[in-house]
RNA sequence: GUCCCUUUCGUCUAGAGGCCUAGGACAACUCCCUUUCACGGAGUAGACACGAGUUCGAAUCUCGUAAGGGACGCCA
């Protein structure tokens, strides 16, 4: 027992996209299992037919796969059949399991068959809240024999299963982030473990499957701590073993209320599609609510699985700070070789249409001309846009330096020194010496001088440095960006 | 309403009774580098929610208060 393999599972429900508190969750979870060398589970929780479908459970596990965390037990990402020996994994198939254990506390008297409307369930909330009492149930049938009700059910009467809240004592959970939490046992009425639909409820699908799929400890958000009452209870009837706990912090927006739809993009496939690598996605939320031992702020997989303990988890609400992910992000970008980050900005590139060079040489000058400037891998597209030959849009701050009373000279003087050019491409020398040629001939020089070329290069009257710019671009654009420019002086 | 959880710079956090004149990171601001923008470098400013206690000593322990969050579903 002391050594058992540590066994930690992620459980979503298949409700739309993996949510970035979600994507946390899961992680910790996975940097917990392979830290201590154990496995990771993933699970589906797909009891509530009306909201799950199977294509968000394809959604998430391919943010989960974008991630990059990979399980060893759960759906074959791309077969989704189930792979490993506690299966099924999707709780939809485990109906016969939840049934049998919900018939076994049945016959035990520690659940009884409940047949009561929603009105009157609603008639006694409304009393018990007017009373100032937690608005439980209290049902009629709870100590109805079993065959009694039997009679009832084969006369095709619907019913819910419900758990026989009995015992009057303080539970006593040893949360692993937050320490002793104590609940009192009626802090719950008898709650329900099967629906009238014969479909199972969250709180006992979820006793039931940890305990069968041997699982050791379970990280989960903070909604669920109260939960652990109910569940601590079934753990109890059963007579399984309670897995250990620790009960994550809340993600909350920037106006300090729980991450939703309303905050924007939260969604993992929002920041995938917005440019957002996946390390620096897990990166940053591994650091909400955690903290490196060795103070690290930039931290790859590989680190954050050697460094995750649960030790250093934090119980208090964190603040999803858009302004960090980026500079975690644009860190993470700019240490990518220069292959691997043309890998990941080339989808976004091609998305754009830009027709682009595919010589890697040149390629690969242009990613260290533009990294500094990226935070996200679609900042490439405004960055690569000027490269191709396509005319730009000419930017509204570029009016001043069109104004300048020098400026058209020295964009003529800028086309003819290009025209004279014998290759294809300027080096960085000819554009130097062009670009001192122009200083001396037309007696410009500061802004007066670089900022018309700039404009004449790329449309706009800052950017990167020309040196850098100037050389990856073909004479032929050159030519029509200088034309193009000038025409707009005319007019 | 009842119960549970949380509370250190704007934000993420370090901090397990003296090492704290409270440290780091993002953001902000200033300067340097730079014929622009970014990158990079150096700095500045900025916090222990409040009140009692325990103690020689409290950001750290206890109790209250306040604020925020969660649960009280045939949602998960």
């Amino acid at each position: 027992m002391a050594d058992q393999t540590v066994r930690v599972r992620f459980a979503p429900s298949p409700t739309g996209y993996l949510h970035v508190g979600g994507a946390r969750t899961a992680l910790y979870n996975y940097l917990y299992a392979k830290h201590t060398g154990g496995e990771f589970i993933l699970r589906i929780e797909d009891t509530d037919e009306a909201r799950s479908t199977e294509e968000s459970m394809r959604m998430q596990i391919a943010d989960l796969q974008w991630l990059g965390m990979k399980w060893s037990e759960g759906p074959d990402p791309d077969s989704l059949i189930d792979v490993g020996a506690y299966g099924p994994y999707r709780q939809s198939r485990r109906l016969d399991i939840y049934k049998e254990h919900a018939q076994r506390l049945l016959e035990e008297g520690q659940a009884y068959y409940c047949f009561m409307t929603d009105e009157e369930i609603e008639v006694q909330r409304q009393a018990a809240i007017q009373q100032g009492r937690p608005p439980q149930v209290n049902s009629p049938y709870r100590d109805w024999p079993i065959e009694k009700a039997q009679e009832r059910l084969d006369k095709g009467d619907k019913a819910v299963v419900r758990f026989k809240v009995v015992e009057k004592r303080d539970y006593v959970l040893q949360d692993l982030v937050r320490g002793e939490v104590t609940f009192p046992s009626d802090m719950v009425g008898d709650f329900v473990l099967l629906r009238s639909t014969g479909m199972p409820v969250y709180n006992f699908c979820c006793v039931v499957d940890d305990a069968l799929m041997k699982i050791t400890h379970v990280f989960r958000a903070e909604e669920h701590l109260s939960n652990s009452l109910r569940q601590m209870m079934l753990y109890h009837a059963f007579n399984y073993p309670l897995p250990k706990f620790g009960h994550l912090s809340v993600v909350l927006g920037s106006d300090k209320q729980k991450l939703s739809k309303r905050h924007g993009a939260t969604s993992c496939h929002d920041y995938a599609q917005n440019g957002y690598l996946p390390e620096a996605l897990n990166n940053f939320v591994a650091l909400l609510g955690w903290s490196s031992p060795a103070a690290q702020e930039i931290l790859s997989m590989e680190e954050l699985i050697a460094q995750f303990d649960y030790d250093r988890l934090n119980a208090s609400p964190a603040v999803f700070d858009e302004q960090k992910l980026n500079w975690v992000n644009a860190t993470h970008l700019r240490a990518l070789p220069n292959e691997e980050l043309w890998k990941r900005v080339e989808p976004f590139l091609n998305e754009a249409g830009l027709k682009l060079p595919a010589d890697s040489g040149w390629r690969f000058r242009a990613l260290d001309a533009f990294k500094t400037s990226m935070t996200t891998l679609k900042d490439a597209v405004e960055l690569f846009r000027p490269l191709s030959e396509t005319p730009v849009s000419i930017a509204t701050e570029s009016e001043e330096v069109l104004g300048f009373p020098t400026t058209r000279a020295v964009i003529e003087a800028w086309k003819a020194g290009i025209e004279q050019a014998g290759s294809d491409y300027l080096t960085e020398e000819q554009f130097n010496k062009l670009q001192d040629s122009i200083k001396d001939s037309q007696n410009v020089k500061g802004k007066q001088l670089f900022q018309p070329i700039r404009v004449a290069v790329i449309g706009k009257p800052q950017g990167t440095e020309l040196k850098m710019l100037v050389p990856l671009m073909h004479k032929r654009t050159l030519l029509a960006r200088a034309d193009q420019v000038l025409s707009r002086i005319k007019g």
